[in-house]
DNA sequence: ACAAGAAATAGAACTACCTC
DNA sequence: GAGGTAGTTCTATTTCTTGT
């Protein structure tokens, strides 16, 4: 007999789910011969299905009581993760099984900067609580090895910049932003027209969430043979505004953000005084959920949550990072 | 109380199928 | 082809029910 340390090191692979099933038989009809019969066996056959289970459990399971079979405490302790279990799997396995938004308890989790959360999930949230009451979201920032975590499933969706194409892998362009020059009410610069002149005389705000130096910004300066000063290096978006707000920081950032923030704070938004183009953010995810209904109901209500001038220019601009 | 029959479990032997 | 696994049929054993 398998000691119960060996189980606990068993690999799945040893497992014939066939024994669950026939599991599930047993305690349901308490009788080997009824079992049987439900499963379509001989009762012999459902026998020795039993005497595998007692073997690979180490537990008698069922112990004959006159003319009946008791269960034994492990057995009942497993009725109901078996239960649970099966079903989950028979989910799996089910032919082209709709996902009913309104009645499924998913749980979900996505992987993006702060910004994409900022701009995507108050709509995506809001459709949420109506269409999927009993769905729940977690994001994640910052994730270690984004492309390995959506193969191994412990990811279901990523939303970054786009990358290129990796075997086992979908993308697609979820929201497309311009940049714009965010600085405080009443800022000095904003007496005279932001100039290139005076852009680069500003001290500057950058988001660098990767922590990588450089940025879009200085590259293009660069190109031209000019440089910036960059005051203050921050690794999350949402740290910006009111930064921003409280200094006479300059702060290069995406449009749609520094919209809504200027509705709460006191900001101005001017053009960049160079072009800078804009940036796109794609949703990325594992070709193994391509065709998962219910990963592909999220992907659509991602993308519908994209703010509807960002959809429109999505994949029209290029892919560059939004840090500024 | 005892014997006979019915029903259920489980072992033995054999077969079919799959993998290496 | 060998070995392993899980199915089958057949049969032994156990336990309960029923009739005498």
């Amino acid at each position: 007999m398998l000691s119960m340390v060996s189980i606990r090191a068993m690999n799945l692979a040893s497992i014939d789910l066939n024994l669950l099933v026939a599991l599930e038989a047993l305690l349901a009809e308490r009788s080997v011969s009824r079992a049987a019969r439900r499963l379509g066996l001989s009762q012999p056959a459902t026998s020795h299905a039993l005497g595998r289970l007692r073997e690979l459990l180490g537990d008698p399971l069922l112990v004959r009581a006159g003319d009946r079979m008791e269960a034994t405490p492990r057995a009942l302790a497993l009725e109901g993760p078996l239960a649970t279990a099966l079903t989950a799997v028979r989910a799996v396995v089910a032919p082209d099984a709709p996902f009913d938004p309104a009645r499924s308890d998913r749980a979900f989790s996505l992987e993006t900067i702060d910004y994409a959360a900022a701009v995507l999930l108050p709509p995506l949230m809001e459709r949420l609580g109506r269409e999927a009451p009993r769905v729940s979201l977690e994001v994640r920032t910052r994730t270690d090895d984004i492309d390995a975590q959506l193969a191994r499933g412990a990811l279901d969706l990523a939303i970054g910049l786009t990358s290129p194409d990796r075997p086992g892998l979908r993308q697609q362009p979820v929201l497309s932003d311009l940049f714009v020059c965010v600085l405080r009410r009443g800022h000095p610069a904003l007496r005279r027209p932001l100039t290139l002149d005076r852009y680069c005389a500003q001290r500057h705000l950058l988001v660098t969430p990767t922590g990588r130096p450089g940025s879009l910004v200085d590259d293009l300066l660069a190109q031209s043979g000019r440089r910036r000063h960059v005051a203050l290096r921050v690794p999350h978006f949402l740290l910006a505004p009111p930064l921003v707000a409280r200094s006479d920081l300059v702060w290069t950032a995406p449009g749609s953000m520094a919209q809504a923030h200027a509705a709460l704070l006191p900001l101005t938004l001017r053009p960049p005084p160079f072009d800078l183009g804009g940036f796109t953010l794609t949703l990325r995810w594992h070709e193994r959920a391509e065709h998962d209904p219910g990963h592909r109901w999220l992907r659509e209500l991602v993308a519908a949550s994209a703010p509807a001038a960002g959809r429109r220019a999505a994949g029209r601009a290029t892919a560059r990072p939004p840090g500024g």
